[in-house]
DNA sequence: GATGAATGAGTATTCATTCAT
DNA sequence: GATGAATGAATACTCATTCAT
């Protein structure tokens, strides 16, 4: 008797969600909304009529799944922020040169950009510092200060080792996810409105030779 | 039907040559203050209140120098984008070497994220460039492509005096600035809530060195 | 499509019999659950959410017992205002002076206003008078009135025997009952966010005191 | 060219309010309408958009003289409970007798309860007290108490002159104001529905009456 | 020019009621 | 019978914009 379904075949619209499974379906779908949303207009200019009708449900469903339009930009960056740090750490138990190491992560890195919501959440997430600034503690944090950690590490590492010539390790980490963030805001701020769409995937290769390069020959004298 | 002008008619000569220049002043100060405020809590949270308070007058006055919110923002954006790149070129008229133009145009926009406003510039774009798309292909292209193409044409003559290796000198081009971006992002959203400080001079210094360190030198085949 | 109700179909006997009692007694849980709920925040105020926990059932559970919000209310006041007044006939059947009676009676209310939830249930009619005024209306007939009437009827008595130096029965017998509404406004209203509480028998016996000792002497002329 | 008076012609309705006077007069018109809208429906039922319209205004332009709802019921009762009992002081200047003094206080009361909107008030706070908890705190200790106290000083005096032969005159005193209070709740409430309206004159001459008759005379021992 | 009162179109949130399970 | 997910209408409050003064 139901034939309005003319959303995707997976999500559970127009089916009451009963079990716990459907429940937890039912949020990430409405979170998965919601990212577009505040992605496209921020989070103020974001209203709960569309993320419900995006979601196929209305806007007093969506209070059954959270409390305020303020948790659910909580918890779209809490389940995201989540899980993204993970797949790193193993891929290094092996005992690779630092040079090997930071090319692997670096890779690793640079792929996440491509596939994750992680450009668009960033995004967000600069927009709207100003009105949840816990959101920055946390996601900054829970994951870039520990993703800068990471790679610090292989760069003293490498330092130790003679095999890097740097200084100050934690500036170049940062200098290492420069153009990562970049990248990040150039596909969710300037592309949008070009017609030239940047390649990703060979910038940071080249980012990665020429800060590898860079980094592994004696550093010649500033003229300043 | 606006009939409130009421010198232009007959004698349209100078009795307005003091008022249009401090008409100009008041809009400069309005500007001002949006540009905080619109760094601070976003486009649409802004409220008008706040800004002709913070300029000195009421939300009614302000429409004496703007149409709408929305052309203070266009105003806001269109008057800080003119300039800043004259500076760089006149840098440039010697005959340095490639390496040592490249070093004194990546000094000066290093100096300018400092001084300038420019970082609160750069973030209120992209908090709000779902709603502002024009101001961004305004911004993009009127700004940031010019000063890409200036720093890919030294790239490029580096590349063909033997001077520099790289392969694609305007993906390079974007690399240069990277950390720039990185320094301004960070600075406006991550560094609000966290009581280290980036030492930003510092970190571009160490990019410079870095990264023309990492040109200079052919580079090594990648393993991938 | 409905096919939950097996018994009713075939064998509409006695099944129900038993269920048809434990509904009665859910039904005074509920109604006993929002006598206070009504009597602490209104009508109104008072959600249907709070009465179904407060009675140990679902939401959508009370409306099993009950049409609507506004039905419950009706049940509430009519239930209570059914009995009440058949205790007070009997106390008088037999030939006392009407100074007795009239002692009697007083007496009787002013405890009823002690244990009963007669003060509550007039705190809430009077609070939600101006929504329901024929439960207004009900409560002054079927309650009010017939009290009124019996005590106009003993004082009329008294009057007639010379006993009570009174003129306007139907008014004086307002006075009777004046104290026993004070009692129940301040208790219900005033008390609550004041310290001292008030000794309400003290204060009853004493109206019944100098009340009486009032209409036994002939009045004094006012100057009026 | 403005003939769009409908409403009263002394309310400054339609025009807009520029000084101080015209703003109190505006603020005071909307606590009328308020008065009525709450006295009828409660605080709760009460919509903004009705007290708006019945003021001759917006929604919106009620924000321009309350705060909010709230405040709006605040301002409500500070505002009326300020002046009442100023009167009452200065009455009793003269010599009187206490029996004189009671009489002129308690018809001073009565007549109170006539001509304001103190039974409105009364009704109004009673049925949010819940709601409203200080207000009540407010109306009982700025009105209510410095009446009793007003009260029972003169019961005191009457005593102590052996005019009246009383046991406790803090209980007494509230036996002066309970048919007060009835009458004000009466009306207010029970009179609505009724065809039948109550003398309330004639009742508080007849409670006076009675009343000192009462306490003028040795009490009887009750029989308890 | 300038003020600030007024408007009115939003928008988040609540909650009685319904209904699939 | 009972649950609790879902609805949708209602409502306080906000704010860009207008306009009388």
């Amino acid at each position: 008797m139901n034939e309005s379904n003319q959303q995707k075949s997976t999500s559970p619209v127009n089916t009451r969600a009963r079990s716990d499974e459907s429940k937890a379906l039912r949020r990430s779908e409405i979170l998965n909304v919601a990212l577009d949303a505040f992605f496209e207009k921020g989070f103020k200019a974001t209203r709960l009529d569309d993320i419900a009708k995006g979601a196929g449900m209305t806007k007093g469903a969506l209070y059954l799944y959270f409390d305020s339009k303020e948790s659910l930009f909580v918890g779209l960056i809490e389940e995201m922020a989540q899980p993204k740090l993970e797949g790193m750490k193993q891929l290094l138990n092996t005992t690779d040169s630092a040079s090997d190491a930071m090319l692997k992560i670096m890779s690793k890195f640079a792929s996440h950009l491509n596939g994750s919501q992680l450009p668009k959440l960033m995004k967000i997430l600069i927009a709207d510092s100003g009105a949840f600034p816990d959101m920055v503690t946390l996601y900054r944090e829970s994951l870039i200060k520990k993703g800068l950690a990471l790679i610090e590490s292989i760069l003293q590492q490498g330092k130790d080792s003679g095999e890097f010539y740097i200084d100050a390790p934690h500036l170049v980490a940062k200098l290492v996810i420069a153009p990562m963030i970049f990248t990040a805001i150039w596909k969710t701020v300037f592309e949008k409105t070009d017609n030239q769409i940047l390649d990703a995937k060979k910038l940071l290769e080249t980012h990665i030779q020429i800060f590898l390069n860079g980094i592994k020959h004696p550093l010649e004298q500033s003229h300043e």
